[in-house]
DNA sequence: ATTCAAATTTTGAATAGTCAAAGTATATGT
DNA sequence: ACATATACTTTGACTATTCAAAATTTGAAT
């Protein structure tokens, strides 16, 4: 069994991989979402890659083995079916449950992971609408792209929030930028680096390309 | 905020504290409550001491402080709520949630665990029949007293079983001694070290001292 | 009073994870 | 080809927690 800390890593790790849509995560990458020295990640990966968790790649970086996709997998899965729960059932607001998830999900065993997911339906995906991995470390991918990436005039249905900041998600809720949603592109200019967005009849707002990056949608 | 180690000891030095009904507790108790050597204790305590949590009494034992305590008891309210959700509402055996709270109570929020109060309903008593402390840090006691002190012919009811191994527990549930159940006492005969029981029509079975020290009952 | 066993403390060493700072490799622009 | 900024690794040190084994204290029994 993992450490806490071997499990942070594994996770992010992962979600890198996932986001970046690359096997290969570089040091810094690492280091960075886990908030540590880059010199912590390179002790720390050294010994998770002895421990056959990943493979270590000098100066190149890291890939998650069988095994350790495998793990991640299973965190991943932890991790979405907490938040899960804590929206569904004990009516956390959204912007919470991300950070008590994180504590949680290694506290959290096999087997009350499974009554869980039983209690809950097995629901398929969180709160933000990211799939959740199956037991057997399955993850479903949806075809989204980002919303920076639409055109003026578009309709798209929001897929799931990528940015976890409890600012931005308190942001996004008053505005309605909620998985499931359907938003319409007022206007998206290359030059401005903000789109004009409106959801059903409310206000229209913009949105920077940072921000519009770290929303998936679908058509 | 205290590590989770710490959190253990605190609460650890609280039950024990509550059983023998003293405030001051031993270095060789808590050394054994926690499975740890004597020497590691002596150093975890003086740690702590210095932190404020308990007050060191070199070679007498250590005793709470008015903040210690406060803690150790929110611990054993996490502890015991938590119980209590995997039973009722997850449907986990009786014998497998000690482990599995014992984990879950360094991870859990008090925001979360407010809102799993809520969910539940702000039960009383745990499972097996332990009251939960309030979120001010009160316990209610009972005035139960052991089975082994009870007498030929006496009909009493189990207010709880105090013993968390989970062999014993799985024992207890197929003799149906569970909080709430009426026992009635066929015959206890001191040079026997033993009682014999019956609950309801079932068959009338024998207890050690040993374990008959484990059962608290109320008439 | 003295002795002895039990309980407790001290000491020295190990492990996991971390940082700061110094050193090294690499890619990129000129 | 060269200089340099950037990314990465190495080194030495620190903290929390633990153990094993040696040393000490205490209380009870002779």
């Amino acid at each position: 069994m993992p450490s806490s800390t071997v499990e942070n890593y594994l996770k992010n790790i992962l979600i890198v991989s996932l986001e970046t849509k690359s096997s290969v995560v570089s040091m810094g990458k690492i280091a960075q979402g886990l908030s540590v020295t880059p010199g912590t990640a390179t002790t720390m990966i050294k010994n998770m890659a002895a421990d056959g968790w990943i493979s270590y790649f000098p100066r190149k970086g890291v890939r998650l083995t069988r095994k350790g996709r495998k793990f991640a997998m299973s965190m991943l899965r932890r991790h979405r079916l907490l938040e899960t729960f804590l929206v569904e059932t004990l009516g956390l607001d959204w912007s919470e449950i991300h950070v008590e998830a994180e504590e949680l999900e290694h506290a959290i065993s096999e087997k009350v992971l499974e009554k869980l997911d039983e209690f809950l339906g097995r629901p398929r995906t969180d709160p933000h609408g990211h799939p959740i991995p199956t037991k057997g470390g399955h993850i479903y991918r949806a075809n989204s792209k980002t919303l920076f990436l639409c055109k003026t005039g578009m309709k798209v249905r929001i897929d799931s929030i990528i940015n976890q900041e409890s600012d931005f998600l308190r942001f996004a809720r008053t505005k309605k930028l909620i998985p499931g949603n359907e938003v319409t592109i007022l206007s998206h200019e290359k030059e401005a680096d903000a789109i004009i967005l409106q959801i059903g009849s409310d206000n229209p707002f913009s949105l920077g390309s940072r921000s519009s990056e770290k929303i998936l949608v679908s058509l």
